[in-house]
DNA sequence: CCATGTGAACAAATTCACAGCA
DNA sequence: TGCTGTGAATTTGTTCACATGG
């Protein structure tokens, strides 16, 4: 039952995970693994597993399991790994910086371009070999490096009308760490990472 | 029917979108806001946060809507943000002290009080106020500083190492920004955000 | 009268359990 | 035989719609 169809995020990151620990098991040297022993070694489950894959076609081999390379070539493909993504990161403030250079040795999926800031004193600057320049050039930034990705590190304030601008420019994606909701074209996906939510979360668990 | 039963963490997130959002208002001056009102200005579903307040009492005013102050308050001692979480961050690389800055005006519910870091040349330094000490001596840290929860900002080679340490050392609860799914004990609540993850969703959707 | 609080309907996600194939 | 792929059962989450009560 091959598809393309609407895959649910859950799924979707899920995926994520099986491929990591895929590549863990490759590099280990292991050649096949079930669907169980997966789910034993990374703490995952059997079944789910099994669903999460079986929506994209039969992967598997009956009696044996998955054949670890094949299988995550298909995954790479499937989730759009199989080429470089490029990003430009707005708001270059220490978590733009740390995000840069977190992903600075990703050379192969994705590659952080350029910076972007307003404050005239980055500008011009680099943050290793990665330009960064003036905000209000984010159009030229887009149209010339073909970023097809923003991650927001920005005050929550500027964050909405910076968001505008990326949509404009014809950004593709937007990865937000700023604390709010914001609110784009449902033709942009976003996704917003929020440390203070998660904090929060932790604390309810704390509660004495 | 007020509890203190299991809350779906779907829930538990939601309250936290919604105390910003109330904070938000009361800067604003409003008084008094309705679940359809909160959900229109914001973006959520107006019966979802009715369902998400009243599993813990009824905090409402029939044909009137919530008070804002006190809901605030309600939700504050509820999520247990009406005390101070002490935090400590391991792994002091440009994340940990992005995270560390970013916390740093948090002066009344999550404070960094120390870093952490193997890197002897990082050890004696301070990011802001905040020192950092050696990782060996998590146990000490955690003891004398009082320390709850834990960031982890690490390469994910030594994540579960140092998680097995903060468990014994007594941590209580573990933010984790390492690509790797950590296993601790259960009774030490774990969240993990993880960019990466992020990343592909995103690249899913730009499957050309 | 009007917005909450809530049971009942609906939808989504996960687990179960087994038929079917290598 | 042993593991995948998958319907059916179950659990979890969300929306609907209305009785309730300030």
């Amino acid at each position: 039952m091959p598809s393309t169809s609407a895959v649910s995020p859950l799924s979707l990151n899920r995926l994520s995970l099986y491929l990591r620990s895929l590549r863990e098991l490759r590099r280990q040297g292991l050649k096949r693994i079930s669907s169980q022993e997966l789910a034993d070694r990374f703490h995952l489950s059997a079944a789910l597993i099994r669903k999460d894959l079986a929506q994209f076609g039969e992967f598997g081999i009956r009696g044996i399991g998955y054949e670890i390379d094949s299988l995550i070539s298909r995954l790479d493909s499937l989730l759009g790994l199989d080429r470089e993504h490029r990003i430009i990161v707005v708001g270059m403030g220490s978590l733009g910086v740390a995000l840069t250079r977190y992903l600075e040795g990703n050379r192969g999926t994705f590659r952080v371009v350029a910076g972007l800031d307003e404050d005239k004193g980055k500008v011009g600057k680099q943050i290793g070999r990665i330009p960064v320049h003036d905000v209000s050039e984010v159009d030229r930034v887009v149209r010339e490096t073909g970023a097809e990705i923003a991650m927001l590190t920005l005050p929550p304030e500027s964050a909405q009308a910076t968001c505008d601008d990326l949509a404009r420019a014809g950004i593709r994606a937007i990865l937000n760490f700023a604390p709010v909701q914001i609110q784009v074209a449902p033709s942009i996906p976003t996704k917003s990472v929020d440390v203070q939510v998660h904090l929060e979360e932790l604390a309810f668990f704390l509660r004495a």
